[in-house]
DNA sequence: GGAATTGTCAAGTGAATACTTCAGTATTGG
DNA sequence: CCAATACTGAAGTATTCACTTGACAATTCC
């Protein structure tokens, strides 16, 4: 159960993490520094290096070393996949769903 | 930071881990109670019982307790707002990702 | 060349997780 | 009514997690 494809358990656990996500938010503006990340998020530089070790696991990010700085890239491969996972489940929730009709109503007012 | 409206940190959490998705997996082709989604996983209703805590947390599941019995269903809005979640990012994404242009075509193939 | 910059490595800490067990409490069928 | 069924609640445990500290290593700038 390793990384070729990339793996959806991954993907949800790199999500998971409100800071991860602050990452990416980050990295789609513009490619940074692992320090240009640490700082606004007020965290350590080590900190940020785990962090980005969980994205390019999940092909959330991709990163790249250069002299002393390392480039850090949004990448789109694990966002794909999450899309495709959330296509294909879709798809199956919805077919049930329907198949059971007025529970997709029931469940439209919320609780 | 909690939950009027779908959180979206308690929906990666809930889907990060591969008993719940199995859990949802289940329940999108029947509703069913606490013992019948324990059985096939191996683990105790009191373990699924946490893990409906969450999934209903994150809106992914609802839960309905008749007699003795607590009768559950995939739930449609968690979903949704993940959905959408997804939507938004990928606009801003692509924007900065065409805007950056070769960037996209350098990660299609993949490392 | 030496100091500042930028990142890496190893280890540790406290909190959160995913479970379990065990002792209840309702509910229901015979 | 009594026993089985179905869940609930409190507590405990082992692991994983996010993050830190502190000691390095490599690069770059003056």
């Amino acid at each position: 159960m390793r990384n070729r494809p990339v793996d959806i358990d991954r993907l949800f656990h790199a999500l998971g993490d409100p800071t991860r996500r602050a990452i990416l938010d980050g990295l789609v503006d513009r490619p940074q520094s692992v320090s240009q990340l640490a700082q606004p998020l007020g965290i350590t530089v080590t900190a940020v290096m785990q962090h980005l070790e969980i994205l390019e696991a999940a092909r959330l990010a991709h990163t790249e070393k250069l002299g002393r700085v390392r480039t850090c890239r949004v990448e789109a491969a694990g966002f794909r996949a999450l899309e495709q996972w959330i296509r294909d489940h879709r798809t199956a929730w919805e077919r049930k769903l329907d198949r059971l009709g007025q529970l997709l109503a029931e469940e439209d007012e919320i609780r």
